[in-house]
RNA sequence: CGCGGGGUAGAGCAGUUCGGUAGCUCGUCGGGCUCAUAACCCGGAGGUCGAGGGUUCAAGUCCCUCCCCCGCAACCA
């Protein structure tokens, strides 16, 4: 007997700072959707999906939570695990990075790359933001040192590092992505990776940590912690018992046939992972495939801008299948997409509940009305029906090559361009009129046989992308044999047995009023945020200072002289300032909220004894006030009320 | 000139590899049908393919210049 080709695919670990959103889903979605669809071609599949668990920000948000990391990490996973049940998702493994066999492998695999030279021991310097667990460089900092990302303090931090030596194996990866087209895709982002990270030289990698504890510790170096990258990415070996006493799963399903990922982590999975795998003398996965994001009104999901979608509420209102259809079936996998509950209705009602849901419906209708419900035999094929026969027999091919390239989008339209000749038949061949006269009827049974078969064929086709639909469709065209649910019974048309029971049911998927349920949906979902957020976001409150602290603040009107961009920055505005008989050149960080031709005039709040700085090579000595919102959506200035001299006191 | 992606009908998108009648879904208008979930089928209207220039018998597609939007720039799927 010949063995099962494997096919292993993975989706990222998740971060479990913050419930899983409709992102997290669409991945997740899609790699279930190919290991369904390999498992029904007779592939021996392997599906891992998992948390990533250590770092900071996980230790903060645990302190926030009053609880400790492990306990907060094991809630929000057990809600993952939860959602992943509600979406139908049939994972092998849920490897999280807190597991002993992970913790342990990483360990030998750090020690491997010390030992082998891979790895150094270094010193590591830059502006840090503890929140963003993120180094930024000086002409990334906002002004004032504020983190980029979440507009907090940085802090300027020397820290003792391993490194990885990047270096060594760039030569060794850019033949290796030249060589292989089929390595990075879609294969835009192979040039991206080309030309911003390894054509121009790698840096070496910082490995380690000793600013915070929760991570996987450095056997022979206390203090130290393994730094993301080593942790993560090696779960989708440890997971199959690399370096463990059995790794039999190792043997059996690695090198990973696709590493499911978004495209903001494909310079990990294309870069880093790699060369740690090529020191490790792993063989390297067959592809990673970058996928397009979500976007929400055409601008990326967060939290922070109130804009995320969660799954719940459309999957409890029109099941899994509907949502999992739209994700796949709405964008191009790999491109973004923009994500709406209207199109989702819209989708749901044109092609859910119009085109298949009321085909099977007139179909089993009409063996009900004129057969008695019983499955007719079919007669001699006409050349209407040979022409639809042709079409149905050359769906499964077809769609098998679509999802070979995962073009979910594609292989779904494939499938409902066929769902779309069937109605079109059903208007060509008029049953209701050969049903008029029982001398037709042998014509008749032809008719409705092809209808049937041909909706057999959908429903098996559609199984990995919409896993509970099949049977319902079974069930109302009495069929149970299951020999008749697999892809081998596809390879040929007429294969369902005549004399059967149909039985009509409610509707597969009734048509949903946009106007009453959409409003619905956003309430459910913003009572979801809401739910979600009322924890963890709390803002830390300053503490309480005492006068002597205010009295340290030297604060002036400060009256606009000139203001200009500055170039090559998106966010820097320069001022000219007058105080007092003083001019000053401050920069400020709010060109996205201000043109800089309205501010010339204006009486400003300055911080003046704040210690100068250089911004993108300009001394910036103070800081103007604002008020921002959070996530800074609106920011405005501090002016004062009424007119007064500039370099006046505040106090 | 940091890098990358994008700009095609009212909306969302395909088509650009390799030049040859501008297409799909939704919406809209008209017609057909009555088996079916007010569903289905046919047809129409609607586009200077971001702007300008060039190559060519022929450009959405190739070349040049410019404008606009988005993402990335050491972990947000």
């Amino acid at each position: 007997m010949q063995e099962r080709k494997t096919y292993y695919i993975t989706t990222p670990i998740y971060y479990p700072s913050g419930h899983m959103h409709i992102g997290h889903t669409y991945t997740t979605v899609a790699a279930d959707a190919m290991t369904r669809f390999k498992k029904l071609t007779g592939h021996d599949t392997y599906f891992l999906t998992g948390t990533d668990e250590h770092g900071q920000k996980i230790e903060r948000r645990a302190k926030e939570a009053g609880e400790t990391p492990q306990a907060f990490v094991d809630g929000i996973v057990a809600e993952t695990k939860e959602l992943w049940k509600l979406m139908n998702i049939q994972y092998d493994d849920f490897i999280r990075t807190t597991d002993e066999r992970h913790v342990k492998v990483v360990q030998k695999i750090f020690k491997k790359f010390y030992d082998q030279g891979d790895i150094y021991k270094s010193a590591y310097e830059g502006d840090y933001c503890a929140e963003c667990e993120a180094f930024w460089t000086q002409t990334q900092l906002k002004e004032g040192n504020l983190c980029p990302d979440c507009g907090r303090g940085t802090e300027r931090v020397r820290e003792e590092s391993y490194f990885f030596r990047m270096s060594k194996y760039q030569d060794w990866l850019i033949d290796h992505i030249k060589t292989h087209p089929e390595f990075i895709q879609p294969a835009s982002r192979a040039n991206e990776m080309l030309n911003n990270f390894l054509l121009p030289g790698l840096q070496d990698l910082c490995v380690s940590r000793t600013s915070f504890t929760w991570g996987v510790p450095v056997e022979f170096d206390p203090g130290h912690v393994v730094y993301v990258w080593i942790d993560a990415l090696s779960n989708y070996i440890t997971a199959l018992g690399y370096l463990s006493e059995d790794d039999s799963l190792m043997k059996r399903y690695w090198p990973a046939d696709v590493h499911l990922v978004g495209k903001e982590i494909v310079r990990f999975h294309t870069i880093y992972w790699p060369i740690m795998l090529k020191a490790l003398g792993l063989p390297l996965p067959r592809q990673v495939f970058g996928h397009g994001w979500l976007l929400f009104d055409h601008d990326k999901m967060s939290k922070s801008k109130g804009n995320v979608v969660y799954p719940g509420p459309v999957v409890k209102r029109y099941g899994a299948d509907s949502l999992r259809y739209y994700l796949m079936r709405e964008m191009p996998f790999g491109a973004d997409g923009n994500y709406s509950n209207e199109a989702l209705i819209k989708r749901l009602n044109s092609d859910l509940a119009n085109d298949l849901g009321n085909l099977l419906s007139r179909t089993v209708a009409m063996i009900e009305k004129y057969f008695g419900g019983v499955m007719p035999k079919p007669a001699s094929y006409e050349a209407v029906d040979q022409a639809l026969i042709a079409q149905v027999e050359a769906l499964p091919a077809a769609v098998e090559e679509q999802m070979d390239a995962l073009q979910f989008s594609k292989a779904l339209s494939e499938i409902w361009r066929v769902i779309g000749e069937c109605n079109r038949y059903i208007d060509e061949t008029q049953p209701w009129v050969l049903g008029r006269d029982e001398a037709h009827f042998p014509r008749l049974g032809t008719v409705l046989y092809v209808l049937a078969e041909a909706l057999r064929f959908v429903a098996v086709l559609i199984a990995p992308v919409m896993p509970s639909t099949p049977e319902r469709i079974f069930a109302q065209l009495g069929l149970s044999d299951e020999s008749l649910m697999s892809w081998l019974s596809l390879r040929a048309f007429g294969k369902l047995l005549p004399g059967s029971q149909v039985k009509k049911e409610q509707a597969l998927f009734p048509r949903i009023d946009l106007a009453v349920d959409l409003p619905l949906l956003e309430q459910d979902n913003a009572a979801e945020i809401a739910q979600n957020t009322a924890k963890p976001e709390e803002e830390e409150k300053a503490p309480i200072i005492g006068i002597e602290d205010f009295q340290k603040l030297d604060l002036r009107v400060a009256r606009v002289l000139s203001c200009e961009k500055v170039k090559k920055s998106d966010k820097l505005l320069k001022f000219t300032l007058k105080v007092g008989d003083e001019e000053r050149t401050v920069l400020s960080g709010i060109a996205e909220h201000y043109s800089p031709e309205d501010l010339i005039g204006k009486k400003l709040v300055l911080l003046s004894n704040l210690a100068p700085r250089k911004i993108r090579g300009e001394l910036s000595e103070g800081m103007l006030l604002s008020a921002a919102s959070q996530g800074d959506q609106v920011l405005k200035l501090l002016t004062v009320d009424g007119d007064i001299e500039d370099g006046a006191q505040i106090g």
